[in-house]
RNA sequence: GCCCCCGUAGCUCAGUUGGAUAGAGCACCGGUUUCCUAAACCGGGUGUCGCAGGUUCGAAUCCUGCCGGGGGCGCCA
């Protein structure tokens, strides 16, 4: 809708500038919806970008290209000058109603469009380290990453969703060496830290070491199968594994129960299997941009304008995160992705430039790969902010949040707000059963609604109509057009929550046409969709479905269930 | 000290590549109404858009400086 009438302007404005003797490209001008009604359906700025170039007054141009634009081949019902200068535009009525029919024809796809064309895109989130259970944080990314993975399907994009995670380093050691510690602990064999040594009882536990709860239970389970028959054993690889093993486990069965499914996992370590380090340490000496100091291997990254150098290999030997985390962005373009995004937490926010710069330096085109950045999630009940620390008493998982609110609450709170905002996540309101109140449930029950609808008039014998059925000029009250105005941007606002990567736009238009939709349904002194008329009745199904349809390809782009009945 | 994000109504937050009189929900008050499941509708009103400059037809939005909150600045991940 929008689109025609952008091309028609583009068109008028072309033949208006050829008319002023100008022979450059019209300006980069937007036709939007107004925020208020009286200034039409759609406002464009044209007119005002041109004011200085022509030197003429901008609404002398606005009256011109409005006689240019005529009626746009029967699209415009009514044009005029408004303002400084802007063009005020009414649609034909008739058109705002074959947007509902399209609506209709479309069913299910009707916020689907094609621009991502088939092309690979991966989208990398969550990537815990198996260290310990999912906290609330993640549990924000892995929404806003699954979302916008979502998003970037509907706009036609193949999207592989996956999980990196270190299994490599120092991180995993003193995990294996956590739960050894636990192990003997339990035993009696060693001393936990915080208490005094008994005779003869060495402290085992790593001061760096995990101190949760979850090792406890890896510990004991251990103990439980393998008696002291593991107490001898010297290193800490068998009670590693058994760690990593397990959280990975929980990791996903939490994931699994918010949604979220990965297509892969990958892993460090199969990164050094694949020599993809080695080879990548290679290619980065011969850029020239490598240095031994201080016993270290350093990438002179200061002279591709960062704002330091950074270690690579360390002078033990051993290799930094980031060496083989430029290796694996790497290959994510050597597997052939056409995009790759990365969503990660405010704290890998200074990482970011250095991994880009090394893939710059690899011959590879930088701007394919993009970062996206969440900040972080505080809970808080009724105002008053909830304590999270590393503590185990007033650490709140994402397990234990979700068991409190349940999955669509959960997936829509954390989505609901910007990534880049601090977000807070009030639990009381989350909480709250009545759909008034609760966001969430106000947009589910507005969709169970139109099926409560269909209930009503399969028990008066009342079929639902096909979209050939739906005789839209019956539909003439201003609350009818205005909700079919907000269905008929769904495809636009999915479009561009996909392109910003920004998902909470469409919490909000979800929240807009609930907004709407439940006032119209429960008003019905004024206007009953199951009425007398049978046309009228029709017609008002076929605004039922239609919102129907938008709610529940809304709801199922947010990860969240439509339900029929509540 | 340097870098990044944020600062909008009492609270939590939106604000479409710079657009017209800055919005939503919650909370508060009054009136109407009882209906396709839990009530809805109408009205009441509040903003130095953190502060100060600048850019221009026009700034919450862009630039500079400052203030406040958060994150980062490791041979940790």
């Amino acid at each position: 809708m929008r689109e025609r009438l952008l091309q028609a302007i583009d068109a008028a404005l072309r033949e208006l500038l050829r008319d002023a003797g100008d022979s450059a490209a019209p300006p980069a001008f937007v036709v939007e919806a107004p925020r208020q009604n009286d200034h039409g359906d759609f406002a464009c700025n044209a007119a005002l970008l041109l004011a200085r170039r022509l030197g003429r007054p901008a609404r002398d141009i606005a009256a011109t290209l409005i006689a240019k634009l005529g009626d746009a081949g029967g699209l415009l019902a009514r044009a005029e000058v408004a303002g400084p200068g802007f063009v005020n535009l009414w649609l034909e009525i008739s058109r705002w109603r074959s947007a509902l029919h399209e609506i209709l024809l479309a069913g299910p796809d009707c916020g689907r469009s094609e621009t991502g064309a088939g092309r690979a895109f991966q989208v990398e989130f969550v990537s815990a380290n198996p260290t310990g259970p999912l906290s609330v944080g993640h549990g924000r990314q892995a929404i806003l990453g699954d979302c916008i993975a979502r998003l970037l399907e509907a706009t036609g994009w193949r999207v592989l969703r996956e999980y990196y995670f270190n299994d490599a380093g120092r991180q995993m050691r003193v995990l294996g060496e956590s739960v050894r510690a636990r192990y003997l602990e339990q035993l009696g064999r060693a001393t936990p830290p915080d208490q005094k040594a008994r005779e003869g009882l060495p402290v085992v536990f790593p001061s760096d070491g995990y101190q949760g709860d979850y090792i406890l239970d890896i510990a004991a389970s251990i103990r439980e199968r393998e008696g002291e028959g593991w107490a001898r054993e010297p290193g800490d690889g068998g009670f590693r594994q058994e760690a990593t093993a397990r959280i990975f486990d929980g990791i996903r069965r939490t994931l699994d129960a918010l949604g979220v499914h990965f297509d892969v996992y990958s892993s460090e370590s199969s990164l050094y299997d694949e020599r993809c380090v080695e080879t990548l340490l290679a290619d980065l000496r011969a850029t020239g941009l490598l240095e031994e100091r201080d016993g270290a291997l350093w990438l002179r990254s200061s002279e591709l304008g960062l704002p330091r150098d950074r270690v690579l290999v360390k002078s033990d030997g051993e290799h930094t995160y980031l060496l083989p985390d430029i290796a694996y962005h790497r290959e994510k373009f050597r597997r052939g992705f056409e995009r790759v995004l990365d969503v990660q937490g405010a704290d890998h926010k200074d990482q970011a430039p250095f991994v880009k710069a090394a893939v710059g330096l690899l011959g590879l085109d930088p701007t394919r790969l993009e970062f996206l950045f969440h900040e972080f999630v505080t809970l808080s009940t009724g105002g008053r902010k909830v304590k999270q620390s590393t503590r185990r008493a007033t650490f709140i998982t994402a397990d234990e949040l979700l068991a409190e609110v349940g999955v669509d609450v959960f997936r829509y709170f954390m989505i609901e707000r910007r990534a880049q905002s601090h977000l807070d996540f009030d639990l009381e309101l989350a909480k709250e059963r009545d759909w008034t109140r609760n966001p969430a449930y106000y947009v589910q029950y507005a969709h169970a609604r139109t099926h409560g609808i269909e209930r009503q008039a399969r028990a008066r014998g009342v079929m639902m109509p096909t979209p050939e059925q739906v005789e839209t000029e019956a539909l003439a009250l201003a609350e009818e057009l205005e909700l079919i105005r907000k269905l008929s941007v769904f495809r636009e606002v999915v479009a561009r929550a996909a392109e910003t990567r920004e998902p909470h736009h469409l919490a909000y238009y979800l929240r807009e046409v609930a907004g709407l939709w439940n006032p119209y349904v429960q008003d019905s002194a004024r206007h009953r969709v199951l009425g007398v008329d049978p046309a009228l009745t029709r017609a008002r199904l076929g605004l039922t479905l239609a919102v129907r349809f938008v709610l529940a390809a809304g709801l199922d782009l947010l990860g969240m269930s439509a339900p029929e009945q509540m």
